[in-house]
DNA sequence: TGGTGCAATACCCAAAAGGTATCGGCCAGT
DNA sequence: ACTGGCCGATACCTTTTGGGTATTGCACCA
């Protein structure tokens, strides 16, 4: 049960010949000689036939070597291939993120860590910040791409972006064609907040304003993420606070105003456990970092 | 490159437990986890995330956890089938007859080793002795059943049994009618004679007997082989001269007679090279051998 | 019958693997 | 927070294995 010996017995097989093969193995003869003997000894079978001036194959041997073909070859498979996810230029990396991430940097991220790991196969899904921390904790996913960031001490972190807060107001409403909107003056609109659960959330920045602002909103319509709120503010439902990133992409119904007032931004964060020191995650990481540091640049 | 290493790596992916792992394989945990460490440096990739108190394999580990498994199945499959060719249990034994040993006691013999060896293939053919020689010598059969025994000396040989010789008389001979057939009064048939080449050959033993017997035969008739020789006589061409056994398979058109006078009797025997000790060609010269002694008894 | 080519053997040294003792880090229980 | 226990890693030594050089032994050839 030994590999060097496979490797010593298909030089021989394929010279016909101990000096040739050793040769080329880098080797003296002798061990190779005592190396063979042992793997007979080993099977309780003669490999080669040793009669003539000529050695050959026995029966055996010609089956061993095709065998050991097979098996050489498939080692080297598993350690190209270990070596391959090992290194983090294959494999899998499963990557979550909030729904209001999927307009601006991240993709762009994304598309720049294909380019450089494009072996790497991508799992991508969008959750809420409270599913992200769930998932990553329970190991469902290797990155969480979170805003705002996500409090937990074992998660190592890496800020992509911060931007700033804008409304986002249903294209028929009167505050759209204003020059300007002061935040203070939305004390009687709805306000379109998400998500429902799980509480303190960004719903919760958004009322922070208006505190700061000096009101309390008149009414309050829940969702469950970003895309609902929009759809709601979409039929003229009331308004949103949205990331700036998300007016990038227009959508039917809505217009983008930024606002006059108290603007804390939100920024959003890639996540990962601390002891997760997979190379997948560690490069994504990387490109993360380089990314950030060129975009705000 | 080293073959313990993955039944130890395994060992340890499946207990994931160094401890457990090492008395699973009869060993000390120390050198157990510096082979670990060592493939792991081998390989530059991490296979084990030991970062919690339960130990896990990493995405690299996965993946040389399957493929070591499938190395290691095709490793064993090797050795197992190498050492039943290497041991005579399987594998290809290719035979090689006179035509006239199809019927008597070769084909019991044959029936013998594969109730032994059922897992040899064998591949038959039939020859004349000079293509019994050239075969053999050629390498191109291991076993060489000849009638007479081949002269060469490089062959290792094995009497199979000895046969008095008879006549095949075609059925509407008046030959047949006879109570008794005296050899000495054939001067006048026509004798079916073989192998027409090489000479000399079994024709010679035939003719050596009617000069014995003091005459020459006024008309030979000669054949290729056995088969043909027997076809003749079976349209009437003439008579012909063949081992005993022969007379066991009844063909419309031939009847067989016993003779008085000479009667030098021919052996069937099986011949290998000397230097082909393959376990499959041995093992059946030792049933020849063993068959021969209960037949002669 | 000596010469040559080649594998096998003898003998020695170096490298690798295994064993025992011990360290160090991480939980768990008080 | 401290401490004991579990478990993997490290240190250090011993044994085993593998490789090197010199030489033998066996065919084949002239």
């Amino acid at each position: 049960m030994e590999f060097r010996r496979l490797k010593y017995f298909l030089a021989v097989a394929e010279e016909l010949h101990f000096g040739r093969a050793a040769t080329r193995l880098d080797m003296a003869q002798p061990p190779l000689s005592r190396q063979i003997a042992a793997l007979e000894a080993d099977l309780g079978v003669l490999l080669f036939d040793r009669s003539r001036s000529q050695i050959r194959l026995t029966q055996a041997g010609q089956v061993l070597q095709d065998h050991a073909r097979q098996v050489l070859s498939r080692l080297e498979a598993a350690y190209r291939e270990t070596r391959l996810v090992g290194t983090g230029s294959g494999g899998r990396l499963r990557i979550a993120f909030v729904g209001s991430a999927s307009h601006g940097l991240l993709p762009t991220l994304i598309k720049s860590y294909r380019s450089y790991y494009p072996d790497v196969e991508l799992v991508l899904s969008a959750m809420n910040n409270a599913e992200l921390s769930h998932a990553l904790i329970a190991r469902e996913i290797d990155l969480a791409v979170a805003r705002p960031e996500l409090k937990d001490e074992e998660f190592r972190r890496e800020l992509l972006c911060r931007e700033t807060l804008i409304l986002a107001l249903p294209d028929n409403s009167r505050l759209a064609s204003l020059p300007e909107i002061r935040f203070a003056d939305l004390a009687d609109q709805v306000f379109v907040l998400y998500p429902r659960r799980p509480r303190p959330g960004y719903a919760d920045v958004v009322l922070d304003i208006c505190a700061r602002e000096g009101f309390s909103p008149a009414k309050l319509e829940l969702t469950q993420d970003f895309q609902s709120a929009i759809s709601l503010v979409s039929v003229g439902v009331g308004l949103s606070v949205v990331p700036e990133s998300v007016s990038s992409t227009q959508r039917p119904g809505v217009v983008y105003r930024p606002y006059a007032g108290h603007n804390p931004g939100t920024a959003l964060t890639v996540h990962a456990r601390l002891d997760n020191r997979a190379p997948q995650v560690m490069n994504f990481l990387d490109i993360t970092r380089k990314f950030a540091r060129k975009t705000l640049a």
